[in-house]
DNA sequence: CCATGACTTCAACGTTGGTTGAATCAATGG
DNA sequence: CCATTGATTCAACCAACGTTGAAGTCATGG
């Protein structure tokens, strides 16, 4: 896990990140496709994809003229699996009740 | 969902808070006992349990002289459900073979 | 071969965010 | 009431980030 959870959550955590990535999830694929949804200057979304792609969540490939982008699974795989261990509450698990380890009688 | 995404996602996208929010998933409460575990100045705590307070992921109360913080599991759901309504992939999700919307012969 | 289109890279700018040190607030104890 | 302890707030600083405009690749088509 060369990579840094807080990498990959700070790669999501721009809106307009998180729209690519959602727009990927449906199987959105060519710049230009994502261009048309999300607007913003092409440097600008080159910038943003790269960012996506260096934190591992996205890959590219060239196709002709055109670049196709598309979901990494393997990488948000890896981000669950960091951020379960970290102890962060993860969807599905348990409410986790909130038991206090501090005395409540006398402080620390 | 008055609050944005990307606010908690970015409150989490940072190694401290994330360790913070780590340590109050086991039960940890009172500052003083989160500071112990977490190498940082006092002020510097404050700032980043303010940040995790304001994007929702954690509460406090007063006891005493100490203030105790837990984890606001109804912030994680929101942040779930929003990421899961974005189509962002969360754990359990289907891998989703990543059928390609663009047509692969000609481009756009 | 040059023009065009798709996309990226570079350099510069303004803003935001994490860090620090000093000052402040809240609650307890002498 | 004042000193002390736990925790927060404030003001200032520097680095990182998102944004912009111009220049640069890379591949196709006339």
């Amino acid at each position: 896990m060369e990579l840094e959870a807080s990498v990959r959550l700070a790669a999501l955590a721009e809106p307009t990140r998180l729209r690519i990535v959602g727009l990927l999830g449906e199987g959105t694929c060519c710049v230009c496709d994502v261009r048309d949804a999300v607007d913003v200057a092409p440097n600008l979304l080159s910038y943003h994809l790269r960012v996506l792609r260096e934190a591992g969540l996205v890959s590219a490939t060239r196709r002709g003229r055109w670049i196709d982008y598309r979901l990494d699974p393997d990488g948000f795989e890896v981000l669950w699996a960091q951020l379960a261990e970290a102890g962060i509450p993860l969807p599905g698990a348990p409410a986790e009740v909130s038991t206090c380890t501090v005395r409540t009688e006398e402080g620390p």
